[in-house]
DNA sequence: AATTTTTGTGAATACGTATGCATTTATGAA
DNA sequence: TTCATAAATGCATACGTATTCACAAAAATT
């Protein structure tokens, strides 16, 4: 038999400890010295009462929670856990927690209740909405905000993505002196900035190459797998098809792999196929995906360093980083090494 | 130019309204009656001044944060975001928002912190540890729990899960019908109470055929796709190797899918390959994916229903739900028809 | 009309912490 | 030793809500 930790406060606490709630108070948020002899008192009776802190009480005093938000837009796309995941672990590390909505399926009433209702202390987005109500809410009541993955126009705000037009100049350039000769892209919405930025990319480093990117060879839709697919199937199907097909991310690159199998065409023997990201899906077999791979985990860390730092330290400089991104060729391009200048 | 929304509190409302901070308090909670008219004036000045309640304050008068926390193993592992999607949305439903923690990763310090500090008012599993921390200390300070795709042997606990057995008996009795003589199984860990069932199930409905599982048809090995990737291959590369492999679930029939494709080997010509879960991936043509499909939205509302009604209606009866799975024949295994008795 | 019951409302209090202010104690300089 | 200064602590209060208790008014019952 066993009863349920009975609820303790801070009195209890300094009562057994001879002292007062203050100090208690004192102790645990360690905001003003405490005697070393004092405070070992009061941790030592904390230690043996099992006591916890009111997290609420703590909450409405200071008006901090301790939790972050995360907006993401479709949970499901195989790169948001990758990403979830390593902003989990580093908000962890910070002793904070992680609350994730999904605007896709949920809408966004519930992120921006909790912002007007400040229950978080920050947010962070992943999904693009610079238009979104829940950006505006944001704004509005003055909430700290970081991006990862993703840039807009705002200036104000914290934005740690991946060099994105750098790495698919590199993509473009690799397949041009690989010796591709009809280079297509499949692509996503570009109101997505990623996706805007490495079609950018592609396209200005076809032209640096004294190439282009005709009508033909580009197709966009949104974002859905059976989309990409059909769009890659009928792009095979022309008279003239593309030998070499760069896509917006792994995900795009992965549907197409999948309407080029439909179609029996071999992958790297018919066409190229690149993706974007470095997801770790990309390195799957059935994948084999040349990638670019950007390098999540530090992103991640920036992220939360940036907002972390903004709500603790009322730090309102924005922090605009870029990281630098990675080829990993694999066998959705045929093994021919690249030295990239 | 604007201004923050200045702080209000219920005593401002109240003062405008001409009424007692009592009864804003009433109008909100909707706990006691107010007069129609009353009720409207006040409704009023609400939205005039745009006033929201206090989240903490009411958390900590009511002990209830409207959060629920979801505990997960892997989050990479691509069944557990379409897990959290429904759960999100049904959370969403009911006015909640939803803490994710990733223990693979974090720990379980974080989520047992927020148990014994009572943020959030209810626990849902999907990972299993049935002798984890995190469960150990729900128990012991009377949290809500429910449980979702496993299964634990505490008969208080609400466990809402899909038929496994069942499931794979089907499966079993579908391969050895199509007329496959040599059914082998790739499976994972078998603490995951998912993956044992399934196997049992394999295992009894090959028994019921008078067949049985020969230890060389037979491998197991940690989560990780790697490993089962090599033991695909490793079975395949054996003087008499099967003509199909029913895997424990559907990333490790991707993985199973990957290896037999390295070793040049085709899918159904070759062998076979079934999954369980039915997650979206399944259905891609790379993957094409024979599976037993479970109903997530289903178990996730019914998962959430219970695990409100314990919070809400301090329900204490605990809900074990099985829910039926559907075979979904697809070109993993020669697209014959099977009419399930 | 007199009584009982119900309904609506206000005053006061409690939830558990952080913190400004006042006070005591320790420290160091003269 | 004496005084000035700094460090450590206690007292009291505020954060914003929910809720108990008391009471008045209205409705229902006799």
């Amino acid at each position: 038999m066993h009863t349920y930790s009975q609820k303790l406060n801070s009195n209890d606490v300094a009562r057994r400890a001879g002292v007062s709630q203050a100090t208690v108070s004192r102790v645990l948020s360690g905001s003003s010295s405490v005697r070393e002899e004092t405070r070992n008192r009061v941790l030592a009776v904390i230690e043996e009462l099992n006591y916890q802190p009111n997290a609420f009480a703590r909450a409405m005093k200071t008006s901090l929670s301790g939790t972050v938000g995360v907006v993401v837009s479709r949970i499901t796309n195989p790169i948001v856990p990758e990403i979830l995941l390593h902003l989990a672990n580093k908000l962890t590390g910070h002793g904070r927690q992680m609350v994730v909505w999904n605007t896709d399926t949920e809408g966004e009433d519930g992120v921006v209740n909790a912002i007007r209702q400040r229950v978080i202390d920050g947010l962070i987005f992943t999904a693009a909405g610079e238009q979104s109500a829940a950006m505006q809410a944001a704004r509005k009541n003055g909430m700290p905000v970081a991006c990862i993955n993703r840039h807009i126009t705002d200036p104000g705000i914290s934005q740690i993505a991946g060099n994105n037009l750098e790495g698919a100049l590199t993509i473009a350039d690799y397949l041009v002196s690989a010796g591709r000769k009809r280079i297509a892209m499949i692509n996503g919405p570009l109101d997505r900035s990623t996706l805007a930025e490495r079609e950018a990319g592609i396209r200005q480093g076809l032209a640096a190459a004294g190439r282009e990117l005709p009508e033909q060879y580009y197709a966009r839709s949104e974002f859905a797998h059976d989309k990409f697919r059909d769009l890659a199937i009928a792009m095979m199907r022309q008279p003239s098809p593309p030998d070499a097909i760069a896509c917006g991310n792994d995900v795009i690159a992965f549907a197409v792999l999948c309407g080029l199998r439909a179609e029996g065409l071999d992958v790297p023997d018919d066409v190229w196929v690149t993706g974007f990201d470095g997801i770790e899906m990309a390195g799957w077999d059935v994948f084999d995906t040349t990638t670019m791979k950007q390098p999540l985990d530090a992103m991640a860390t920036a992220t939360v360093e940036a907002l972390v730092d903004s709500i603790e330290n009322n730090e309102t400089e924005p922090r605009m980083v870029r990281f630098a991104t990675e080829l990993v060729i694999r066998g959705s391009t045929a093994n021919t090494p690249y030295r990239n200048c």
